[in-house]
DNA sequence: AGCATTTTTGCTTCGTCAAGCAAATACCTG
DNA sequence: CAGGTATTTGCTTGACGAAGCAAAAATGCT
C-alpha cells in the first residue's frame, strides 16, 4: 500500500527526469510526439490530442505552440470545421521520437522491468490495463512494441 | 510496455486530482506530511525531507514554507549543525494528514486495488518496493537532532 | 439572433535551475 | 597548536517555465 503511494511518486518523476538528462525533452512532450505519431495520417485535432494525452486543453495549445515552432509539428486549420486545429506531426517531429525513444524504453526497462523477476509478465501488464481502462480507451493497447 | 508508459503517466495524475479534489491538497503536500509523520520524533532535516520526497531542495524549501505559514509545521535551527534546519510535524499537521488519509486510501484502492483481480499481492508489492528502492530509503533520519 | 463548441488568452500556482549567503570543514603556514 | 584562507555543504531567494482554471474569442448550428 504504501509502496503503491511512493511508486506513484518517483517513479514518473524519475522517467521523466531520465528522459529530460538524455534527451532534453520532458516526458509531456514525448507522450505528445508518441500519440500523434501513433494516430492515422499522423494528424489529431487538438481536443482528442489534450486529451490523450492527460493535459488540459490550454496545456496542450502551449505546448503545441512549442513544438510547431522547432518544427516538429504544423497546426492546420480544420477544412470541416473552421473552430478546429489539426495538429500534425512533421518528418522532423516523428525523427525526434525515433531519436528518443530508445532511451526511453531503456529508461522504463532500466527503472521497471530489470525489476520484475519471475512476475508473471502477461498478467502484470493485464492488470496495468485495467488499471488505465477506467479512464478511456485512448489507445490501443494491442500490438505493444516490447 | 505501452501500458506501462501510460499508467505512469496516467494513474499519478489521477491519485493527485483525488486528493486535491477531496481534500484541497496536492500530493507533494501529502507526502511531506507523511513523510515526516513517520519520522523518529516527526522531525527531519530539510534536505533528508526533500530527497524523501523526490523534491528538489528548493522546491522543498518553498513548500515548507507554506506549509509553515499554516502552522503544520516547524522549522527550527538545527543545534548541531548551524546551517541545518529540521522540519517538525506539528499536531495541527498531524492531524490535517490523519484527516486526509482516508481519502486517500480509499483513491488508491478505488484506482489500483480494486483492478488487481487475483495477482499475488505480496509478490506484487515486493516489485513495487524493489521498484523504488534505487531512490533511497525514505527515512534514514542520520544527522538531525531527534 | 441565440446558444453550443473549439481553441486561445489571462492569471495563478507549483516546481526547477542558477546564484547567493552563512556555517562548517579542510588545508596551510608559522 | 593558533590563526587564516579556501572549499564544501545546507538552505533560501530570484527568475523562469509548465500546466491548470476560468473567461474570452472565433466559429458553427438552428
Amino acid at each position: 500500500m504504501r509502496a503503491i503511494a511512493r511508486l506513484m511518486l518517483v517513479l514518473p518523476r524519475m522517467l521523466d527526469a531520465d528522459l529530460v538528462h538524455d534527451q532534453r525533452m520532458p516526458m509531456s512532450e514525448y507522450a505528445t510526439l508518441r500519440t500523434l505519431s501513433e494516430a492515422p495520417g499522423r494528424i489529431m485535432r487538438m481536443s482528442e490530442l489534450a486529451t490523450a494525452c492527460f493535459m488540459s486543453l490550454s496545456g496542450m495549445t502551449r505546448l503545441a505552440a512549442k513544438l510547431e515552432s522547432v518544427g516538429y509539428l504544423a497546426r492546420l486549420p480544420c477544412e470541416s470545421d473552421g473552430r478546429g486545429f489539426n495538429a500534425v506531426l512533421t518528418d522532423a517531429g516523428l525523427a525526434r521520437l525515433q531519436e528518443a525513444w530508445p532511451s526511453h524504453l531503456a529508461s522504463v526497462r532500466r527503472r521497471i522491468f530489470d525489476h520484475l523477476g519471475d512476475v508473471d509478465l502477461p498478467q502484470f501488464a493485464a492488470v496495468l490495463t485495467a488499471m488505465t481502462a477506467p479512464v478511456g480507451p485512448a489507445c490501443d493497447s494491442a500490438g505493444c512494441d516490447a
